[in-house]
DNA sequence: AAAATATGTTCCGCTATGCGGTACATCCAC
DNA sequence: GTGGATGTACCGCATAGCGGAACATATTTT
């Protein structure tokens, strides 16, 4: 049965289609506790997991413990609290350390994090959010306690829409529909948003969210089209409303950061050179 | 048996208690997929993952399916390979984006590498494996091809015996059981250079492993015993055989590296300070 | 050209797995 | 003390998920 069709969007959690024969749902609850752990909470407790989660005390017990002793987590006994061990390391920095956009694009982002007293990252998307690949700031500049490897939402910030912006029609539809989905209530505003973003986007080649996702905060973003195993990547410039007036976006640092992808599009002509090592058979052991 | 022509870092830690009522095993066998992505295999197919795993056919087209669903894995419909995905880069980075050792390390570790024309690592022990958190390489310097979240062998490695030494000797005979449980064949080997490295550091601050993981590989190793959440972490100087030979070593690489770790360890004083954010419970959507 | 290999997916029966309710054991605060 | 947290252990039961085999599909061999 050819029926295998559908492209392989990264569908996000929490809406498994249930009947599934093929999803390993263990799996699954147990990534949602490595998940857990971020910048903003680098120690958990089983009942904060457990609650963070959705998932029952037992479960997240057996899922603790089985983390723990695989060195995904470490415990601390004095506190009953865990926090990401040695092992987790491995996971993400493989994939990040290859990464040749970052290392084209780190020194230009920090010229203009300097330059605009603000912080500047670059992002994929991660199911409904966006994921930090590259995080600059100046110096003296607030902001959120952002770091790489953090995500935030896809609907309602700059990175987000801009990357939105920059889907075709068809790839962009399912994802909508998800958003729409998963809060219904916010739908209506959330439209309005992403739609004036594309609009922007296509006019200007740069779209903004002034204080749409946490009120304090404006931000621009300007999509990346490059062939990235991760996709479409997208840039931002983010920072406190004060920093970021309206205007300054408009004249000075929207052609700015534009300028920047531009370069950073530009120095990635020659890319690619994929090696395949073989892989030994590990004896069955166990 | 054969040779070791290409390095296989993987090896896990095979053998689990079994009869575990609380060990989610499902669990395990989907990290062990997401695991065998290192630098040294950006991409891989299911066979591949199958072999290297040890795990059926049938399980691993699930526990891939399943890690592609999440954002875990990215599939390439050309090649039928998989990569990691944007979701596990922000596993392993919240770990290590705090890990204040490494800030402090890496000038220190700059200057040393780039004197010694050699790289210098800080790892932890991640099972039967040190795992690299922090790296630095002269530019000039040829080595094997490793990278932060990389590992080695603990046993072999200067890194691991000096973290071996640096245990207690309760903590060491569990290790060690599992050590020799892992290859009984090489242990006579093994155990005489454990011990070696055991006197070397109680004596000089200092063990070696010239040749005994690669043999054209070179390294020494210092311990660090700071208290750190990954317990015990340790230095190496490692490199070509040529660029490293033992006098060299013994007169003036040694003494350096020693002298590395002692300014780090002093430099850890004001550390701590853990903040703990509340955990909102998350609507059971589903 | 098959035919032979190697690859990945799907099907399906069976059992071990792992889920969650409950009970138990601590630890706090008051 | 009691009441409220917290985490672990137990255990019955449904089902998740395992693996062998059948089925596709691609790649190479003859």
């Amino acid at each position: 049965m050819g029926r295998n069709r559908t492209i392989e969007l990264l569908r996000d959690v929490d809406d498994l289609p249930a009947d599934d024969r093929q999803f390993v749902a263990a799996l699954e609850r147990g990534l949602r506790v490595l998940r857990m752990f971020s910048s903003a909470h680098e120690t958990l407790s089983n009942g904060e997991l457990s609650r963070g989660t959705a998932l029952s005390k037992a479960t997240i017990s057996r899922l603790t413990y089985t983390l723990s002793r695989l060195g995904y987590l470490t415990h601390d006994p004095a506190s009953g609290r865990y926090r990401l061990g040695p092992g987790a390391l491995a996971l993400g920095y493989a994939s990040l350390s290859k990464f040749d956009v970052r290392q084209v694009a780190r020194p230009l982002m920090q010229n203009l994090a300097d330059y605009a007293g603000a912080s500047v990252a670059l992002c994929a998307r991660d199911g409904l959010n966006m994921i930090y690949l590259e995080f600059r700031r100046s110096p003296n500049a607030l902001g959120l306690g952002l770091d790489i490897g953090d995500r935030i939402p896809l609907a309602t910030t700059s990175v987000g829409r801009a990357y939105l912006a920059a889907m075709s029609d068809e790839e962009r539809k399912p994802l909508l529909d998800e958003i729409r989905r998963n809060d219904p209530s916010a739908w209506p505003k959330v439209r309005r948003g992403i739609e004036q973003a594309i609009r922007d986007v296509a006019e200007r080649g740069y779209c903004t969210s002034l204080g749409d996702w946490v009120p304090e905060i404006h931000s621009l973003g300007v999509p990346l089209d490059v062939n990235s195993p991760y996709g479409i990547l997208s840039f931002n410039i983010g920072g406190l409303a004060s920093t970021l007036p309206p205007r300054l976006i408009e004249t000075d640092l929207a052609p700015r950061l534009i300028g920047l992808t531009r370069r950073v599009a530009e120095m990635l002509g020659a890319s690619a050179a994929a090696e395949r090592l073989p892989v030994k058979p590990v004896k069955s052991g166990r």
